[in-house]
DNA sequence: TTGTATGCGTTATCAC
DNA sequence: GTGATAACGCATACAA
């Protein structure tokens, strides 16, 4: 079929000269004489010639590899994510190695140590709980870390991530608005970071409006399912009091919607729903939801940019690289045009 | 922090023996004597050893890195796979590179380039549309292929698919069991092989059941979204004369159902959906949708585990390899009730 | 059972 | 501008 040379010292022979030509002219087209150029880039793709990135990796200690690091793959949330990842990647010219972790400690074990000894150029990773201790396989072997929709803490390393306060304040302050201050929160467990925020963002809104935030009825589920927001639908309306509920994510939205009208509260018109992600849900389910989007594939984007730059300022001078933190802004995306009251 | 020592001859020096009997207690401990075994391994975690994955490349040829190409990661479908391919290749000690093409011939040859440069140790392709010659630059290096959700060829490799005609076939069965004869088909262009089977399986369960399929109204859709599917319903709804509607994929049913509803045909009462693909959407969305189901986790799994035997067959014997294709078989999973006649 | 020696394909440091 | 040549870290054939 093809020919079955391969290597540098082939094609230094078949162009006349050594391998350490043919390496510039890979490496640093610039220092070579253009005629000596031709020959050797003629006789390369002769050859069919593919670099042995093994090689490469070997004497310069680095891939082109980066890992992303996620909990679950089918998540759209973490799928968006991956999508805006493996575009800028992809621009870049690095491959993207895929950890699907399912917060499981094991696995997330092996799978860093598996890019460890790729030499990953660096790992994107979007955490689920907290603990940074876990790097440290990574960072042992100096791959470059971004954090992925968490703050990095002081030397953590750089993150990429979305403003979480800012997003409740909008979902409570259109709440607020539309249908005035009898709010209901119902929101996962406050160990997740986001979910926290969200929550102090939702509250410091009410504060700012002159509302108590501890009248807001708070709910709390432990998986942030489209069947635990139903259960909680249901309770909402059997509690009664409440005109519009706050969702910490797209999924309890349309639970919450589908909860309420078990009990015959019809949304939007009894009452006003805010959902969170903007993911397909929010267009694609019973309902087009009102919700907070996030610039989703712009973080996975910015994830890729902030680690080259990282591995950049490291290569080229050797000078501090000073740690980035990435804070993008979140939207109000109104969805059901509900008649005020 | 750590010792900054790396490499073989490091932990050799520390244990007091050669690079060699360290490499064979890494590979095959079984070699090596209990007792500097001990010794070794002591100062293996002592030093914290972490493989060079480029040494081992370089000097075995391959790597342990496997290629997933799929059209779009935040396609439900494909993410679905995904989870399976992963989950695969952590329990066979492989890492897997997503490569997201979108159907652009340009990213994917740098794709396979790139993959081709990592030496990888093979490539699971999820083809959107056909085209095998596009495999080659991966052939040339020797990289092995499985084709995912689609079949083989002769030659072409291994595949791992599933019986989109038998899927055909288990929809319009319902249908007709269901409503009667008549039948409409919402498609996408025939072009894509799994539309063409879907379709093929409809006619054949129509013919098997003395129905002539050149009866059954046939709707075909550029892209298959909610959108479209919207738009077909309207055209069904305005045509009458259909009971029952196979749509190729769960957006389009979802799309179907709404467009009904517009002219005030409503699902299940005045007509029946199936739709094809069993995502997220069929559970989640407006209205619980019958639709076949499809084992995606278990097709990206068998991917994997397709491609490692392709592998060791390889490596074991030089002994022939000989290709095989695996074919799943959908099932339909009914989820409204609905009322007959 | 263990050690010695060689080479995998590159890059980079020197001479020329 | 270009050519020898020495690593990079490991696996393996062979010798001991």
């Amino acid at each position: 079929m093809t020919k079955k040379a391969s290597g540098l010292v082939a094609v230094a022979r078949l162009a006349g000269v050594s391998t350490a030509t043919v390496s510039n002219v890979l490496n640093r087209p610039e220092l070579v004489a253009p005629a000596t150029r031709e020959r050797v880039v003629a006789a390369l793709d002769e050859l069919d010639y593919v670099r042995s990135g093994a090689a490469v990796a070997l004497r310069t200690g680095t891939s082109r590899l980066v890992g992303l690091v996620v909990p679950d793959i089918t998540n759209p949330f973490y799928a968006a994510i991956a999508e805006g990842v493996t575009a800028a990647a992809d621009d870049a010219g690095y491959s993207v190695a895929l950890c699907v972790n399912h917060d499981d400690p094991a696995r997330e074990r092996r799978q860093f140590e598996l890019l460890a000894q790729q030499r990953a150029a660096g790992a994107l990773v979007v955490p689920l709980s907290a603990g940074s201790s876990r790097l440290s396989t990574l960072r042992r072997v100096g791959t470059h870390l971004v954090l992925v929709d968490r703050i990095a803490e002081r030397d953590e390393g750089c993150s990429v991530a979305i403003d979480d306060v800012l997003g409740g304040r909008l979902a409570v302050r259109h709440l607020l608005a539309l249908r005035g201050p009898r709010i209901a929160l119902v929101n996962g467990p406050r160990t997740i970071e986001q979910c926290a925020n969200r929550r102090a963002g939702a509250r410091k809104e009410l504060r700012r409006s002159g509302v108590d935030p501890d009248t807001m009825t708070e709910l709390t589920v432990e998986e942030m399912t489209i069947d635990a927001g139903r259960r909680a639908g249901n309770a909402l309306a059997a509690a009664g009091g409440v005109d519009g509920v706050f969702c910490t994510n797209d999924q309890l939205a349309t639970g919450v919607i589908r909860g309420l009208a078990d009990a015959g509260v019809r949304v939007p018109d009894d009452a006003a729903v805010v959902g969170y992600g903007d993911l397909a849900l929010a267009t694609d389910g019973p309902l087009p939801l009102t919700t907070v989007s996030q610039p989703k594939l712009l973080m996975g984007r910015t994830a890729v940019e902030t680690l080259v730059r990282e591995i950049g300022d490291q290569v080229d001078g050797g000078r501090e690289h000073q740690h980035s933190a990435t804070l993008f802004q979140p939207s109000l995306v109104v969805r059901d045009s509900a008649p005020a009251t």
